[in-house]
DNA sequence: AGCACGCCGACT
DNA sequence: GTCGGCGTGCTC
């Protein structure tokens, strides 16, 4: 009798075993969709993990297959399952959750597909290959070290400043891959995959070039994995996170472009990978090469780099040898006191954007906050709208006329009157980007303004029109979230004013500085042109603090042993590996004891010193539900594969108890 | 993740 | 007197 086990997308331990009937059997292979019956009235398409030949005592227990999937060939690969099952391991998730996040929703769906509609362009069409772009000295020479540095080691690191055309770099070594008939993945983090970049990659690679965008539909997703599979796979995969799951038949180099991304770690539902690192766990398991590249690394990343386990190639030399910024602190506390700020800008801000202005060039202005107002307060009694469901402030939007819950998404109408004193006139407290672009048509009102935020980027192509927009001069500042600092190259913008610097530096997050330093050296980043150097204003009320020093003298090197120093001393990454462990649930008094349960239970397991917490997070309650939030710290000589079947078998034995009833729990392995 | 089974509040 | 709330448990 033939049975196959099988994998089903939901989030379930293990495997399932299925009867293969003879009339299904030819067509079945390891990694092949089959259509299995679950449940009593569900059907799934499942993946088949294994085929075996065995005699069943109880056949009432088993089901039969339903249907195969008519695939051309399995459609996912041995290669695939493997990494599966080392993701599920890793971030502590069942393969159930791999799979959905990695199989196109369309390849999921129990209809049976037609053959995949491929509107392959004939080859008649061929590469438009304009030619690839010409290196300088200085590119031409980095481009040779990394080639040189794999003959070493598999992964390189690139730290190239901002603006010094690492990507012309990619194209060449992308060529000398596809040339040596090997495939590239060029990973790019969500909001720096322009269509600048995918026209500039179309132009060299034609239709070679595959790109899997968040933005692409989910058919258009299972056209490109199905494509990967067939005899003609695209060369190169221009993708976000989720492009490291497509199938490759000959992976030659993995490119990961601003590779200290954290949006490259999924955060919500499970699995909580970070791309970079599966990238690099893929490039081995192929025997392909990896180039992480940016200009302000992660500490780990660097942290590799320095001890050997990667190669680094320096690049200092910006394109066309235009100037790094300079960058002048402006100590805003003091201006504060003194009565000379206007609202949220400087003097010394507010003359470079009036001269900006009066040269014909552009802005950029960074505030790492959306919104009018993060909270509102009655200046009579205190009284500050809160959400209902989640334990924060509600955000003041003005132009929507109301308060915003950023955790859950609720809104709600903004009140006429505190409803504890009754007073009429709520006062916002701190800025947001809307009150940003406010104070400024106040202070300039010549100036075109456009903001880049959240808000601004939800409707379809939105964000493609404000850059487009920038980029043409339609506008002169652009004020914008994080979104500013990713990678996007203006010719025109000449000064850069980061609002606040504080509001990252005062996070209470062990990464907060590495973020706030990477943060601040992309954005200035955003400016200087081939005749006039640029400059970036950076107000801050601490401008004592080191890092503020190290951006303003691009001193990576002394940020990372600073930092590093810190990290070391009270047990953090890149010296340890963390876990979090996310307790949820509506009853606070069974939250609770669970907690301080789980905890003493990691105590017996792992040693107290290895243990912090439970702990409510800064924002303690999301959507009803109360969070506690437990670390384990391991450090590097602790078997990591030994602590996750601890945890594993942990969770289990307090399942088994009841222990865990009424909550969930989730890990979060190497946290961000 | 679904879906069924199972015990406590406001309705035809 | 029922319909329905979601807590708990199971799915080859």
């Amino acid at each position: 009798m033939t049975l196959v086990d099988v994998l089903l997308p939901l989030p379930l331990e293990g495997k399932f075993t299925y009867i293969l009937p003879p009339a299904l059997a030819i067509d079945v292979r390891v990694g092949s969709r089959v259509i299995v019956p679950f449940g009593a009235k569900r059907q799934y398409t499942a993946i088949v993990t294994a085929i075996k030949e065995e005699d069943v005592d109880d056949l009432k227990k088993l089901k039969e297959v339903i249907a195969v999937h008519p695939d051309p060939a399995p459609a996912v690969t041995p290669d695939q399952l493997t990494l599966w099952t080392w993701i599920a391991d890793y971030y502590l998730c069942t393969e159930g959750d791999v799979l959905r996040a990695a199989l196109p929703a369309p390849l999921l769906h129990p209809a049976l597909r037609k053959r995949p509609r491929s509107k392959r362009k004939a080859d008649a069409q061929g590469e438009s290959t304009t030619l690839p772009p010409t290196l300088t000295p200085a590119q031409q020479q980095a481009a040779d070290a990394l080639r040189e540095a794999w003959t070493r080691r598999p992964v390189a690191l690139l730290h190239g400043v901002t603006s010094s055309g690492k990507t012309e770099i990619y194209i060449h070594l992308a060529l000398d891959a596809i040339a040596q008939g090997r495939q590239v993945l060029y990973l790019v983090p969500e909001i720096a995959l322009t269509t600048q970049l995918s026209d500039r990659l179309r132009r060299v690679f034609g239709e070679r070039l595959g790109v899997y965008h968040s933005r692409c539909t989910d058919v258009q997703r299972a056209d490109i994995w199905l494509r990967q599979l067939s005899d003609q796979p695209y060369d190169i995969i221009l993708g976000v996170r989720s492009s490291v799951f497509l199938p490759f038949q000959r992976l030659g180099l993995v490119i990961i472009d601003e590779e200290h991304e954290n949006t490259y770690k999924q955060q919500d539902p499970a699995p909580r990978y970070h791309a970079r690192d599966v990238a690099v766990v893929v490039a081995h398991h192929a025997h392909a090469r990896v180039l992480l590249g940016t200009a302000t690394p992660s500490l780990e990343s660097y942290h590799n780099a320095l001890t050997g386990k990667y190669s680094l190639v320096n690049l200092k030399e910006r394109w066309g040898a235009v100037l790094m910024p300079v960058i002048e602190i402006v100590d805003i506390r003091d201006l504060r006191r003194k009565h000379r700020m206007s609202g949220s800008f400087s003097p010394r801000l507010l003359g470079a954007l009036r001269e900006t202005l009066e040269r014909g060039e552009q802005a950029i202005l960074f505030q790492n906050r959306r919104g009018y107002a993060p909270m509102m307060e009655c200046p009579v009694c205190g009284w500050v709208p809160r959400c209902a469901k989640c334990d924060v402030s509600l955000t003041y939007h003005r132009r929507l006329g109301q308060l915003v819950c950023h955790y859950c998404g609720t809104a709600y109408r903004l009140p006429d009157a505190c409803p504890a004193c009754g007073e009429t006139h709520l006062k916002p407290l701190g800025l947001g980007t809307e009150r940003i672009e406010e104070e400024l048509h106040a202070l300039l009102p010549e100036a075109r303004t456009a903001r880049l935020d959240l808000d601004t980027t939800q409707a379809r192509d939105a964000y493609e029109h404000i850059l487009d927009d920038f980029a043409c001069h339609r506008t002169d500042i652009l004020i914008g979230t994080q979104m500013v600092s990713k990678g996007l190259d203006f010719a025109h913008v000449s000064v850069v004013g980061i609002m606040n610097a504080d509001t990252m530096l005062n996070y209470p997050d062990f990464r907060s500085h590495e973020r706030a330093y990477q943060l601040m050296a992309q954005v200035a980043g955003r400016c200087g042109r081939r005749d006039r150097q640029g400059l970036v204003i950076l107000q801050t009320k601490t401008a004592d603090m080191p890092v503020v020093a190290h951006v303003r003298h691009y001193d990576y090197p002394t940020f990372y042993t600073e930092q590093t120093d810190e990290r070391q001393l009270f047990g953090y990454p890149p010296f340890t590996r963390l876990i979090f462990i996310y307790l949820r649930g509506r009853d606070e008094r069974r939250l609770t004891d669970a907690s301080h349960l789980f905890r003493s239970r990691l105590d017996t397991l792992f040693n107290p010193t290895r243990v912090l917490g439970p702990e409510a997070p800064a924002v303690a309650r999301v959507s009803g539900l109360s969070i506690r939030k437990l670390m384990l710290k391991l450090e590097p000589s602790y078997s990591p594969s030994v602590a996750r079947s601890q945890l594993r078998q942990l969770l289990h034995d307090l399942n088994a108890e009841g222990a865990l009833s009424g909550l969930t729990i989730h890990f979060d392995a190497d946290p961000m």
